[in-house]
DNA sequence: AGTAGGACCTGGTGGC
DNA sequence: TGCCACCAGGTCCTAC
């Protein structure tokens, strides 16, 4: 999402903002939100975990978290309003930056992005898992001090950036663990192909365009195709590709999950 | 440190 | 068709 916006919006100023739902906006109140934002221009876009920032000439940067429905549509004014949309940033070229959000669930900010006058939102966030930083050691290190079941875990930001439900059940999957092992009696062997299954599934995920099972698209509002390759992820019944059986669906920390019973032995 | 449960929202789906 | 229960990509909170 971060790379298709940033070839259309970096450069572009916006002119307008239009915020009906004005929960949305968390920090700071949706009239200062407005004020600092609108003949701002976008100088850069990044991604920390599942935040996008919109760095903004003057020193903001404009947070963006899409929650669980949340999408970033990049329209023309005359093309048909989607519904559930809860934010408009109008652009000088005339075209429309629209957030998405049929839950609610997502989060705007504005921030310092030197983060001197309130911590940003990612500033307790673990390592991003495709860094040369986030090493099968370090993570190691991490997952011995931890007595907790791997997959809440996994799912907590402050252990690994980025992760969700989906690709946490799939990187188990591929890396053979069930998702109810305590993480400090994971084997080495065992980090470091979970270690390894995580890079993969996001690179995978990423390349594929992202999972769409009914809200998530991209900015023109096109579906991923990640959804296809998934091995148990909302499968739950279907045939495992490696052994084929059936997949079952738990509760783990409060979440469902999928796993191959045969693969993923506890 | 961990776990369970619920809160926040708006649906979609399937059973009866 | 209606009603109901349950499920859903995330995060945050409280209570134990």
């Amino acid at each position: 999402m971060v790379r298709d916006l940033a070839g259309r919006v970096v450069g572009r100023t916006i002119s307008e903002v239009d915020a009906p739902f004005a929960p949305l906006v968390v920090y700071p109140d949706l009239p200062e939100f407005v004020s600092r934002v609108r003949g701002r221009t976008i100088t850069a876009i990044s991604r920390r975990g599942k935040y996008a920032g919109f760095a903004l000439d003057g020193g903001d940067i404009l947070v963006v978290h899409r929650g669980m429905t949340g999408s970033l549509l990049l329209r023309q004014p005359n093309e048909e309003m989607e519904s559930h949309v809860r934010i408009i940033l109008r652009l000088d070229d005339g075209s429309e930056l629209r957030f998405r959000d049929q839950r609610k669930f997502g989060k705007m900010y504005l921030m310092q992005a030197s983060g001197e006058e309130r911590p940003l939102p990612w500033a307790r966030m673990g390592p991003e898992p495709l860094n040369a930083a986030f090493t099968a050691r370090a993570f190691a290190e991490t997952l011995a001090r931890r007595t907790a079941p791997i997959k809440p875990l996994l799912l907590n930001q402050q252990i690994v950036a980025g992760l969700g439900n989906i690709y946490v059940d799939e990187a188990l999957h591929r890396a053979r663990i069930h998702p109810q092992r305590r993480a400090n009696t994971l084997a080495s062997a065992e980090v470091k192909r979970l270690h390894r299954a995580i890079g993969d599934v996001l690179r995978d995920a990423v390349e594929r365009r992202g999972t769409t099972f009914s809200n998530y698209t991209d900015f023109e509002g096109r579906a991923g195709l990640y959804q296809d390759n998934l091995l148990v992820f909302h499968r739950t019944g279907s045939a495992c590709v490696t052994c084929g059986t059936p997949i079952e669906r738990l509760v783990v920390g409060g979440r469902g999950t999928h796993i191959c019973p045969r693969c993923q032995r506890i």
